[in-house]
DNA sequence: CTGAAAGCGCTAACAA
DNA sequence: TTGTTAGCGCTTTCAG
């Protein structure tokens, strides 16, 4: 049975409300009774009960941080990030893995209501309206990381550049036959595919090269079915000089396919990415470098402020790209 | 003001100790009651405070996870078991990443007497026998993860086996000239590099072939460094034909160093890697898998049975290792 | 089956 | 400067 604030005070000779004062420093105390009180504590071994301090004081001393389950390297390095911020803080670190849609949901609704934390910090999953609007109105503090409402503070990436840029870059490299590879574009679960797309329809619009449907291969976001995806592009009758992938991932199963397929990249073929991951470095592969981890780090803050304040109004900030030119990317073969 | 029990329990005329019962589905609540309740806990969108029932039972339904800083894969991948693991139960995550010996102690000596969580696991953080001790004490039940000491539960895996496994096999495909490049073996915080090593020693004297001190390279965890001691020993006068790298990422470091020097990978010079990363799959390495995400998983299920019984005695659990051969493995060009 | 009341371990307001 | 006491919101006896 662990020792309680009863048990040192009665050790000590004092009251309760003394060993509270020692615990949280309290300059109300006179250097003879904390003495006294701090020499108690280390007889006892004694430890202050987190649980009943929070209950106490209202705070609990937690940061929640939902995000989906940790498959995608991108989700990793990201909370990376939060987890470095956090380190110099007083902020323990509750971790709630996404899974589901319906758990999603579940963990929106309650957590905004419970005091399991004292903020959230949401990653990679915007919320619906009405999910926004709880969770604005919520005791809580809520940030959104990679995600975005206009209720609510966010930290996000302009992916509408993000395409512009890539896109831009090959057109500039010479590429007029460009095929876009992503996720599919429908899904309401994360927009920012249909984002980069977007950047990518409006960098060729504006070059003046007409986009052609036949172009655009949706698909999971698995390697193995970027390769299939990459082989019928590879296989039209006019086959792209250079794709897009949505993501690194993506790109690496295009350079399977490549391979497979014996097409040479960057010579036959450009292939660019998007994210920034580690792989992207070990496999030389041409992408949008995304600063994940900033991403983690600027959302922590926001959420530190959003803590202090009692405005919390909705900001946002943006985290800047950047195309980072490795060796998939050359001029086409003319 | 979010509502409490007793809001509840005024609105439906009962008392908070029905309310209570009602929450916990205990049966002896007539159905009247119980939707009278329910009624009002509706109409209120009354959520319980998990604190205040933490305090109360005594139960935190959290377990704390204590790992290195999320910079290695390997941790990540042994998170992401623990996290599948926990999802199908009631408990949450609750992380702490450690940065330096100095707070890995910290987080050691508070955690074991605090009751911030139910359950305590620890990964890749072998503790002193003095810490070891605190923890085999504390209320806490503790597993340690990819870790060991004979007072604890732990899962881990036989480095030992994974180093003879490696280097038996390279002198299967005829080798003879075998180097050995991974950590620095004389750390004092995690032995596994020194086991793997002891593997490849014991492999080399029962196969008759003499250990070479000039085979050995040691240094940092981190590719370009391995890259630097790979091209170290690819210049020797009498140069390895196979190189055991101790992970995965100094592999992928030998890689470069063999691409930089123009030596070809299998056909020159073999690449044996150690953890079965992503990566590793993507550059076709050959390596030993070590089932990282099920030692999470492992992990998990020793904690939740420790915390159902009564006696916690040490236990010990052995992840099997596997040999994946890829491309990077052949025989000696002889 | 249900209400009242006593804690869980701590903080903070109030007296002294 | 200190001790006492009333909560924090819930669970859990104990009567009834």
């Amino acid at each position: 049975m662990p020792a309680t604030i009863r048990d040192v005070a009665k050790y000590a000779n004092v009251g309760v409300g003394t060993v509270s004062r020692v615990l949280n420093n309290n300059p109300s105390v006179s250097d003879e009774t904390r003495l006294k009180v701090l020499a108690a504590i280390k007889d006892l071994d004694y430890h202050p009960n987190p649980i009943a301090r929070q209950l106490s004081t209202g705070r609990t001393l937690t940061i929640g941080v939902i995000l989906p389950y940790l498959t995608m390297p991108s989700y990793v390095e990201r909370l990376r990030g939060v987890q470095r911020a956090l380190a110099g803080t007083e902020y323990d670190l509750i971790l709630f893995s996404v899974e589901s849609p319906a758990q999603r949901d579940a963990f929106f609704e309650d957590i905004s209501r419970s005091p399991r934390a004292d903020g959230i910090l949401i990653i990679s999953l915007p919320p619906e309206d009405q999910q926004a609007r709880r969770l604005a109105n919520s005791q809580v503090p809520v940030v959104l990381v990679d995600a975005y409402h206009p209720e609510l503070c966010s930290v996000l990436i302009d992916d509408i550049q993000g395409g512009r840029m890539i896109t831009e870059y090959l057109i500039q490299l010479g590429h007029q036959k460009i095929a876009f590879l992503g996720d599919y574009l429908e899904t309401p679960f994360h927009p920012s595919m249909r984002y980069r797309f977007q950047g990518y329809q409006e960098a060729l619009q504006e070059a003046g090269i007409t986009y052609s449907p036949e172009y655009l291969a949706e698909g999971t976001n698995e390697r193995s079915t970027a390769r299939r995806l990459a082989k019928q592009l590879l296989s039209l009758e006019n086959p792209p000089t250079a794709i897009f992938a949505g993501c690194d991932t993506q790109a690496i199963g295009v350079l399977d396919a490549a391979r497979e397929m014996g097409i040479r990249v960057p010579e036959a073929l450009s292939v660019i990415g998007y994210d920034g991951i580690r792989d992207a470095e070990y496999l030389n592969l041409t992408t949008v470098e995304q600063h994940l981890f900033d991403s983690g780090v600027e959302g922590v803050q926001l959420l530190l402020e959003a803590l202090d304040q009692t405005i919390p109004e909705p900001r946002k900030k943006y985290i800047p790209i950047e195309l980072v030119v490795r060796g998939t990317t050359a001029p086409p073969l003319a």
